[in-house]
DNA sequence: TTTGCGCGTAAAGAACCTGTTACCGGAGCG
DNA sequence: CGCTCCGGTAACAGGTTCTTTACGCGCAAA
């Protein structure tokens, strides 16, 4: 049984999902001093943290599986714009947080404009910056874990989101990690979701043009959801938009007592 | 009910049905130059905004539908801190920004670790407290979009952006991703669009000159429509302008409960 | 009424989107 | 160390959608 053999991958891939005891955190700077300051108070409150002297790729920030990043945008030069709007752009859920020196309200205004969640101005108190990088987290984090709880039940197809898994008539579906993550936020959200919106919470940053990651997986949960439930189909294509998530007989009846079955114009429905 | 409410934009509530892609901010705060030249700010940004001068209930705060708050906590005096915990407790999804004189560090840290988005000391510029009440509403709205887009119902029309695709009796349309697009531009804009304006927002790039793309949807989503509600016309072309969306019958009647009685004149009706 | 230009309509090819399969690197396990 | 399984990428086929082009009509101005 593998049902739960793959949890460690599943919880280090899927950090936005997933509450991770410690805070993951980098920083860009170079003044010893308060690296020095700010290191002792992240480790006295138990964040993972490392420092970087510069500028790392976004793919870099990417395997770091980040929930912060604090940023000292001048030394970066005068690239440090465009190498803001692109962090920003690939890794969508990532607190940003720039903290530097004597800055102009425009700059301040571009910053926040790129995508940054915060701006604070050296020097400054390392808790207070801690604040900062907490209240952007928590504004992320309110978003991407409404609540894990009971059980969803949709046709014949049971999701336990406690077990990291789904049932078919108390059969397992052996789903994978990454397979289990789709199904529940396709069937938690009632609606259609374009592919970019299940990659970016799914994996945790922004999809890249072109990835085809998410159909391969519809692909291998269409499989195992037909033939542990064969005569319902549960995950449709919106052509052009993206996946949507409903129980359906294959003679198109509607099995669960959809919450959403509202048809619009009752008073018009004749016939 | 609060003190002076300063309802500057009451003519945006005027179409009930359309789900207002308009920010909706308060701010409780006593300064008359502050309020004056934010409110300046704010209208041309187009947001709905309010000023309290002094602290409302948590429950009044719910009702006003608020994706912002910014609030001196000064004008509340001694029990700023408990209202502050108070309201976001009740309110999870609300940004709020504190801007307010100078203060300690312990104070922001007491604010932010309350619960506070961020913190701002004035005097401050309007565009950069903006940009920063920006910053805190980006991640809140993030997921919130499966309830703010509500099914818009014009004529025997009904247009669900949650499922990308308009019904009428309850009978699918079968729009393309395109064709649903521009459908629901024009029906949320209750004005005639000229043809870049639909171009542009709809395609993401100016239009060429001398495209027709517009067009040959615009006919399509008429077919569609007329099909499967004969009775009304919706697409109204303005000869050399562009079109817009209304639902009509075809004997001049207007099906919808519109509050347009008086008008002599359609044609220069504004738009 | 005439004229010029904008608009409706239709069709065909280009471009795009999706389902599917095969393959490869890497992590975990025995 | 080798094995298995999982995640991710590339490629192809088939179907759908979008864009372009052409033609004729209708609207507005002279």
């Amino acid at each position: 049984m593998p049902a739960e053999a793959s949890d460690s991958t599943a919880s280090a891939q899927a950090a936005p999902q997933r509450a991770s005891s410690r805070l993951r955190l980098a920083v860009i700077d170079r003044d010893p001093g308060f690296l020095q300051v700010l290191a002792n108070r992240l480790d006295s409150l138990g964040w993972e943290h490392r420092s970087l002297s510069t500028a790392v790729t976004a793919e870099a920030l990417v395997s770091m599986r980040l929930n912060a990043l604090v940023l000292d945008i001048s030394v970066l030069g005068p690239g440090g714009w465009e190498y803001l709007e692109r962090v920003c752009g690939r890794l969508p859920g990532l607190a940003i947080v720039i903290c530097t020196g004597p800055s102009s309200v425009g700059q301040r205004v571009r910053g926040l404009r790129l995508g940054a969640d915060a701006w604070m101005t050296k020097p400054c108190h390392a808790e207070e910056l801690i604040c900062v990088v907490e209240a952007a987290i928590r504004r992320h984090r309110r978003n991407e874990m409404p609540e894990l709880e009971g059980a969803l039940i949709f046709g014949e197809i049971t999701i336990r989101p406690d077990l990291y898994q789904a049932y078919a008539g108390g059969v397992s579906l052996e789903l994978t990690a990454r397979e289990f993550e789709i199904l529940h936020l396709l069937a938690q959200s009632d609606r259609v979701l374009r592919r970019e919106e299940i990659y970016e919470r799914v994996w945790g940053y922004a999809m890249a043009h072109g990835d085809r990651s998410v159909d391969v997986f519809v692909r291998k949960l269409r499989q195992k959801l037909r033939q542990a439930s064969p005569g319902c189909s549960y995950i449709h294509t919106h052509f052009g938009v993206g996946y949507r998530f409903a129980a359906e007989f294959e003679d198109g009846g509607v099995p669960t007592p959809a919450p959403q079955d509202l048809e619009p114009d009752p008073e018009l429905t004749f016939g």
